[in-house]
DNA sequence: CTTCAAAATGACGATTCGTCAAATTTGACG
DNA sequence: CGTCAAATTTGACGAATCGTCATTTTGAAG
């Protein structure tokens, strides 16, 4: 009770504390983010603001952290699509690209979090529960080629395993992303139409695998047109 | 004469800083970079330093430019493959491996050049080097696909362009190597064989876009390996 | 040797980092 | 309500880094 209380005031002023990160990091990009600004911020003092993260880096797995929850978040709802298991993947695809265009900035900082020396420097508990989450959010992707293999949508090429299936997607879903939110200005990518470059990349790979039906013989662009009319249509608008 | 005697001056000291600012990169990492602590470890004065890098990320910016030129030189070994067009185009994303692997920190700082706020810390002229040594990989690269079209080996699929297949190859391999650097530790990518799980990515990509011979009627694997032994086998030992 | 413009130096104020002793708040108990 | 010990909060502090700029040094030309 007296602990559940106190503990609950101590989350709670976190999510504001994180707040403010956010909105730090929003407006002043990446490197402005400090301790220091978020103290001046925020209406505690440095002393407080330690007791909450115990470095710089800390916070940013902190944030990590909820931008993994978000994304998860928004997989169980792509899921949801109603269609064939290939149709599903494409809006897991889609939702992992709603967030990097949503929150550029909480999808680079999963990236970040993982640079060397950043994990040191963090608590081990949260060390702990951003593995945890990325091993949930890893398990359920997975289970969706293991659905396709069984349905027969899918069937595992000789010498490739799911892990590897399960990797290029991710690889692919995170290089496009990555490369479209660094390279906005570059020529290569501005004649490239940004809102279904991804679903092209994915719809190549897909096909490698063989994955049905293949885009020659359905209409994924429609499916894509789906997913955001059925699934995101309220978060399309924050765009 | 005179100007030209020291301007080489000014550029072999550069080349001399930037050898000392890779060096602390890989002693004490990413964040650890800053021009003090270059400062300290040359034999040179605060002033001198900023005399030539206007920040820390014009410093950083060199760093890419100088990752840059190593990648395409390394490229431009790659494309010396003995081989059909789908091989060489393997040989350029196992060189593409090959930097990421021998020069994590400078692959990474590629991408971190881009972050936000950077390029208005950075010369102008520096940004504009680096834009353009860009412009010219992309141009090689897919250069790769209008000769793969113009042989037949590769058809450029209805409603896609060679933009669109190069930028997929460009996601794939990116995303892969990024993926594979921040999560060796992860329970997924130790699952998988980090010599060839690159090879495997592209050659499904290639696959669906039905890039000839598909990965069934050739033995890839034997094309890297002959890419290692053959191009880069000096460059191998040093991993 | 003298002159002087260019280059190099390092002290400086500002910002951020993480620590810690002192002050304040909390809440259990009488 | 009053007391007091424990927990929490505070903000001053020393260290590191940032970028600037007045002063000193260098070196090339006369």
């Amino acid at each position: 009770m007296n602990l559940s209380k106190s503990e609950q005031k101590k989350a709670d002023r976190e999510q504001e504390l994180l707040d403010l990160a956010v909105s730090i990091l929003k407006d002043d990009g990446f490197a402005a983010l400090s301790l220091e600004k978020l103290t001046a911020k925020s209406s505690y003092s440095k002393g407080t603001i330690y007791n909450h993260f115990f470095s710089k880096e800390d916070c940013l797995l902190a944030l990590s952290i909820r931008a993994l929850s978000s994304i998860m978040k928004l997989f169980l709802r792509a899921i949801q699509f109603d269609g064939r298991l290939r149709e599903k993947a494409v809006a897991i695809h889609y939702a992992y690209q709603l967030y990097a265009r949503l929150e550029p900035t909480l999808f680079m900082a999963i990236l970040n979090s993982k640079a060397p020396g950043m994990r040191e420097k963090a608590s081990v508990e949260r060390g702990q529960l951003l593995d945890s989450l990325e091993s949930t959010i890893n398990s359920f992707s997975e289970q969706m080629f293991r659905s396709a293999i069984a349905t027969g949508e899918l069937t595992l090429p000789t010498h490739l395993s799911i892990e590897v299936l399960y990797f290029s997607n991710w690889a692919m879903s995170y290089g496009t992303n990555a490369l479209m939110m660094t390279a906005p200005e570059s020529k290569l990518v501005n004649n490239l139409d940004s809102n279904t470059l991804l679903l092209q990349n994915i719809s190549i790979l897909m096909d490698g695998m063989s994955w049905q039906p293949l885009s020659k013989d359905w209409d994924y662009q429609k499916t894509w047109q789906r997913v955001e009319n059925e699934i995101f249509a309220d978060d399309m608008q924050l765009i």
